[in-house]
RNA sequence: ACGGCUGUGGCGCAGUCUGGUCAGCGCGCCGCUCUGGGAGAGCGGAGGUCGCAGGUUCGAGUCCUGCCAGCCGUACCA
């Protein structure tokens, strides 16, 4: 079935291109529950790949990790007015704590074990968390409190789609808590520059960074701020949120300190998260048509070795594949593949499908010159690179490869960002040629919706830099233009 | 959640209309041998209560009902 080997093609159809990269290169698998997919051991590596990286930047910006439970007291939900509106759509609940054998030859949930009041299955932390803040927060000498959490977050979402939207996913929450209004702030916009970083330099994704309209901004929150990017569609995918939480959520769960001056004070908030999703963006942003491509910043296997032999060679070849292995190891992430059951192209095509950035091929006729030879993931002819001094060599076509990638994604995200003139242009153009928009925004919430009604397109934020905008007319609603803003389909 | 389509070994499918050698094909998998620079070949094997539960019938993969799941579209959402 060689036809049925290869990746649907982008241009014949996006979502099964996606779909098929994902299998392909064996990242996830079905569960049998309802929306929940299980990461297998590649895609999970990307994950960890990417906790690790961001750990680090959360662990040089002062926080800390700490872990809060999985469930939470329904009542808790409903302490803040918007934020229970958010998510009770999408709350999954605990109601009993037993089974019993049923008269089926089953289990059922035994009556006599229902809570007394129903636990939800967190969608996000922000109450559990503001609740235990109010124990630990007293005086302004208990601030800041500077704490992420690894979780898992289930949303019982209608419509799923491997990595950008699942029942169950894995994240980072954030939540701060602060003296003064500034201070959290000023932490919104770290965190933001924080993923924005860590987006462009180890996944290659630039991102634009922005503000969220009212309409789309977190349930909770008094501003939300999102980095965006461009998938290879001309769809936004919201990469990563930093929340402004004011005082609402320390007003909702009484959370005062005393001042300085000795003033009772409402303690100030942020929260601020990336998912999985992020691995969906990456496979979005770098794959091919062959499938996978990982930036070798973020892969997990970086470099595989491939040795080719007949059966007299094997000494001599594996004895050069094991020197060079030992040259990378430390430097790169290198694996030998020395499967004895597979050709040498099977393999080829194996790890192309994984997205690793770097082949090497040692055979015979490498090891009499002493070189192996190589190919890069995302194309070019092969070409040798000497045993000598090899990963001197492989780091810096690794770093090419990553300054590549975020070249291509960078020029992509400019080349496709238009403008329009009218409604009438925008609602042909958003069709025609899907990308960011940049309006001169004069808007209001009631625009906003007849803009997504008409073109399922979305304020997807209001870029942070803002050119000069004054004496401009809204060319959707002929509105005073008072705020550039960027519209696009979403994921 | 609504509408359309689909569910048959691990994967992709044929068979369903017209109920009765209809449990079949390709790939994959296991064993052996020859092989080995882009998905190798030969020979020999293993593997399926036909998504689940009822019903009609002498007989159900095939017909009926319900449920579950997947895909596409729509609505909602990180």
């Amino acid at each position: 079935m060689a036809q049925d080997r290869g990746v649907t093609p982008r241009s014949e159809n996006y979502s099964q291109w996606y779909l098929d990269v994902i299998s392909h290169g064996d990242l996830i698998d079905d569960s049998p529950v309802r929306g929940c997919k299980v990461l297998k051991p590649h895609g999970y590596a990307i994950w960890e790949a990417m906790q690790r990286d961001l750990d680090d930047r959360f662990k040089a910006t002062g926080h800390v990790n700490a872990y809060f439970p999985l469930f939470i007291p329904m009542s808790f939900l409903s302490r803040e007015a918007e934020h229970v509106e958010g998510f009770a759509k999408e709350c999954a609940l605990v109601t009993h704590h037993r089974l019993r054998a049923s008269a089926d030859g089953g289990v059922e949930p035994d009556p006599a074990s229902q809570l007394e009041e129903p636990l939800v299955i967190r969608p996000t932390s922000e109450t559990m968390i503001w609740h235990m803040y109010g124990r630990w927060i007293d005086s302004w000498r208990d601030l800041p409190i500077l704490v992420n959490q690894w979780a898992n977050v289930v949303r019982w979402e209608m419509k799923t789609r491997p990595f950008l939207r699942t029942a169950e996913f894995l994240w980072q929450e954030g939540h701060t808590a602060h003296a003064t209004r500034a201070e959290a702030e000023e932490e919104t916009s770290r965190m933001l520059d924080v993923y924005a970083s860590f987006a462009e330099e180890v996944l290659a994704i630039p991102v634009l960074r922005g503000r969220k309209s009212a309409r789309e901004r977190f349930a909770g929150a008094v501003e939300t701020y999102t980095i965006e990017a461009m998938m290879q569609n001309g769809w936004a995918l919201q990469a990563g949120t930093s929340h402004f939480l004011g005082q609402n959520f320390a007003r909702a769960f009484d959370v005062t300190f005393q001042s300085e001056a000795g003033e009772r004070e409402l303690v100030w908030a942020t929260s601020w998260g990336v998912s999985t999703r992020l691995v969906g963006a990456v496979v979005m942003t770098h794959s091919d048509d062959e499938g996978l491509v990982l930036p070798p910043a973020l892969a997990p296997v970086q470099v595989v070795i491939i040795p080719v032999y007949k059966n007299k060679d094997r000494e001599t070849v594996m004895a050069a594949v094991d020197a060079l292995h030992a040259q990378l190891e430390g430097r790169v992430r290198v694996r030998v593949d020395d499967r004895d059951n597979l050709r040498p192209g099977a393999k080829y095509y194996e790890w192309e499908h994984k997205g690793v950035p770097l082949r090497l091929e040692v055979g015979p006729r490498d090891v009499k010159r002493g070189a192996a030879f190589a190919k890069r993931r995302t194309g070019g002819d092969k070409f040798a690179i000497p045993f000598e001094g090899a990963v001197e060599r492989v780091e810096e076509i690794l770093a090419e490869v990553q300054q590549a990638l975020l070249e291509t994604a960078r020029r992509r995200l400019d080349e496709r960002t238009y403008a329009a003139e009218s409604w009438d242009d925008f609602v042909r153009l958003i069709e025609e040629q899907p990308g960011f928009y940049q309006i001169p925004w004069g808007g209001d919430d009631a625009d906003e919706d007849r803009v997504k009604d008409a073109t399922k397109a979305t304020l997807r934020c209001y870029p942070l830099k803002q050119p000069p905008i004054e004496g401009l007319t809204c060319p959707l609603t002929g509105k005073p233009a008072r705020e550039w803003a960027i519209f696009a389909r979403a994921y």
